[in-house]
DNA sequence: TACCGGTTAGAAAACGTTACCCCAAATGAC
DNA sequence: GTCATTTGGGGTAACGTTTTCTAACCGGTA
């Protein structure tokens, strides 16, 4: 005879919430009326004797426990067998395998994540994901963390704080391991969400000096030195910057590396040639034309970055102007489109790879070496000159003349 | 005195799983040998007698239970506040809402995930996502979904069967509610193993009829006859198309689309003007090498994709012709930077909002209103030429001299 | 034969939620 | 005042894994 759940619930389970003496099976009543008097001992609870609430066994179940029933094992051997732990018999990981493969299984990710309490996931947040250097960089530190056994979760801010938070809170979520936060410029409140959990974090160009926290240092410097020392070369004295948004670190030190490059070599700059764009098309356009309305006229235009480069190709060509006959241009990140603009780009190339390749070694130093000696806190990322063909002589230069044809 | 919980356990509680008559209490070691003489019944087994591995409580440790106790409510209360269940008192509700701000408490995905059944993921599955089309896309599709309290989860296969394996592998494992597949070609027995487990599913062009399944149907033919009578009506009778990768659907449709409206425009084809690119820059570049090699030039050059012409137009830079003086260019999809190409690209426009808007309600429809009709398994998409600057008169026509100014 | 490690595999707790099943208190009807 | 009805909220099974604990088994030795 089965017994009857209510009867179960009611004079075997409940008594033992209890820590009344004997009497184990007292009237429900009675019970009650004791638990309420003393909610503080609920806790205490021991497992209930109800009958278990069946299992729905919708046909399309599949689940480890159906691979163990299948191949004839427990489902912690199944398990053991999917994570390649060494002590099981190879003639049963074997037919686990291969019952596997015939069903088609593949481990909830969620489950394994909630147990394990590793996610195997990292973030990645970065500021706009229709400029194309962020795909490249996604792409990257994607191949990179799938061949190591990690996934990615790209979010991207549109710098935009509330976009902010709400990636933030994504990650937080879905628990990943660590963050790489590319976005060139940090929101110290919301990374407070993070740090505060302890989440490894790795930044560019600049972060908080916490433990769990990496840097990826840009070399600006070596890059831009080289782009002015190259226009300098040229005879060009003339030259005008456009920066990206004020707000964004990674601007300001690309635009500092500049100005101390243009001195080095004994350059005076002019503050009416420095204007700043926001790392768009339109914002080079509309930062040219500034340029441009100024009572002088730069004869090079350095941008910082591509798409601003872009932007301004497109200005002065709707402004009649030449590239480089009449202006010099270089760029910077060195995206890949960069080699088939009108003229091919000269640019100062920041290897995403390098970048790609220092996040996800930061993050997995962070989490998988925690005990040890703190892990490397600072990355070198190097940049070079790659010169194209958007940058010549100046105009009216003797060299200028010399290398012109007609 | 205290009721020893293991006591209560195994004397009241593991009777009660048996179906066996009587004697409760036997030795452990007696109960082994039957489970193993009988394997099949070890699905019955009761509830172990063993002591509650004690949860580890670190300190760190942020959940439900946590925001529970703090608030003094139960775990249910603050599920139901979290989900807003309209059944939990006001008064309630606020002071657990209060704890969880004040202890920044966020829900763990994965539990949530796991026993509620819904991810409230949403796969999107592109072919690269270096080409400026895609990230494009990825943007709109996030946009939509966040707004409708979904997540997305985005992987590239880069057209590599292999990697192809790997995202649907990563779609399943994370138990995604759906998946968009717009790599513009499917891979049949991939797929399979989405259509298998019953997951909704859309598709660009080209679909298996399935329920579940739904198709965005684009009108490639409508904007491509716009930009061939475009051509025609500027007197061009000379067109050559550079396709996408032959298999590629999506890439064999546009190339049906152009022979069509030639037609239609009374222009006999020359197959040595169709030739086979690959949608990338380096394609558009060799196929235009291609072009450029036959005996006889055309006037102008339609392409598959954008980053096709920006390829040719760069050739063509190369080789020292203008456009659209000297040829003719029109590009398709219009991503952003075709409006900045030198000269701006006449392009045919395929809404990527439009697209991801489709695909999201698609997929949405399918996953929560499954009981009812079945869902709209077509979305039409539009496409429209858009007239810039890179296709003009033909070289030698008199339209063409009556609009030079020299 | 009995005892003792060393492997191997099974049983079940635990992970952090949701959802279901209850009970108790409040409410309403007579 | 009693009884039926509603309702808010507490307890806990279940989700699909991993991991720990324990027992069975197998040789080898005394």
């Amino acid at each position: 005879m089965l017994i009857d759940e209510n009867f179960a619930r009611k004079h075997l389970l409940k008594p033992s919430y209890f820590p009344a003496p004997s009497s184990l099976p007292s009237p429900p009543a009675r019970v009650s009326y004791l638990l309420n008097a003393f909610p503080e001992t609920i806790g205490m609870t021991s497992k209930g004797t109800r009958q278990k609430r069946r299992r729905l066994d919708k046909p399309e179940r599949m689940d480890i426990r159906t691979i163990a029933k299948a191949a004839n094992v427990s489902i912690a051997t199944v398990s053991r067998t999917i994570n390649h732990v060494s002590t099981v018999n190879p003639k049963l990981a074997k037919r686990v395998w291969e019952v596997i493969d015939e069903l088609d299984y593949f481990p909830n990710t969620q489950a394994r994540a909630l147990v394990s309490g590793r996610s195997r996931l990292f973030g990645l947040i970065v500021s706009e994901i229709t400029n194309p250097f962020f795909p490249e960089l996604i792409q990257g530190f994607e191949d990179i963390a799938v061949e190591n056994g990690y996934e990615i979760l790209v979010s991207s801010t549109n710098n935009d704080p509330k976009r902010m938070t709400h990636c933030i809170r994504r990650m937080i979520e879905r628990k990943v391991e660590g963050v790489a936060v590319m976005t060139f410029g940090i929101e110290e409140p919301l990374l407070d969400q993070l740090a505060k959990r302890k989440m490894p974090l790795v930044f560019i160009d600049v972060a908080p000096e916490r433990p769990g926290i990496s840097l990826l240092k840009v070399d600006y410097h070596h890059g831009i030195r080289q782009g002015v020392q190259h226009l300098a070369a040229l005879g060009h004295r003339s030259i005008a910057f456009i920066s990206g948004p004020a707000k964004l670190h990674s601007a300001h030190s690309r635009a500092m590396a500049f100005s101390k490059s243009l001195k080095e070599c004994g350059i005076a700059p002019n503050p009416a040639w420095i204007v700043e764009g926001d790392h768009t098309l339109e914002g080079g356009i509309a930062a040219m034309e500034q340029v441009l309305a100024a009572k002088a006229m730069p004869t090079a235009v350095m941008c910082s970055n591509d798409m601003t480069a872009i932007g301004v190709l497109h200005k002065l060509y709707r402004a009649g102007l030449r590239v480089p006959d009449d202006l010099s241009v270089i760029g910077f990140d060195d995206i890949h489109i960069a080699e088939v603009t009108i003229p091919p780009l000269t640019t100062i190339q920041m290897s995403r790879y390098e970048l790609a390749r220092s996040a996800f070694s930061a993050l997995r130093a962070h989490v998988e070496h925690s005990g040890d000696s703190a892990p490397k806190r600072e990355y070198n990322i190097p940049t070079d000159l790659i010169v194209r063909e958007s940058t010549g002589f100046p105009r009216g230069t003797m060299a200028h003349l010399g290398k012109r044809k007609s």
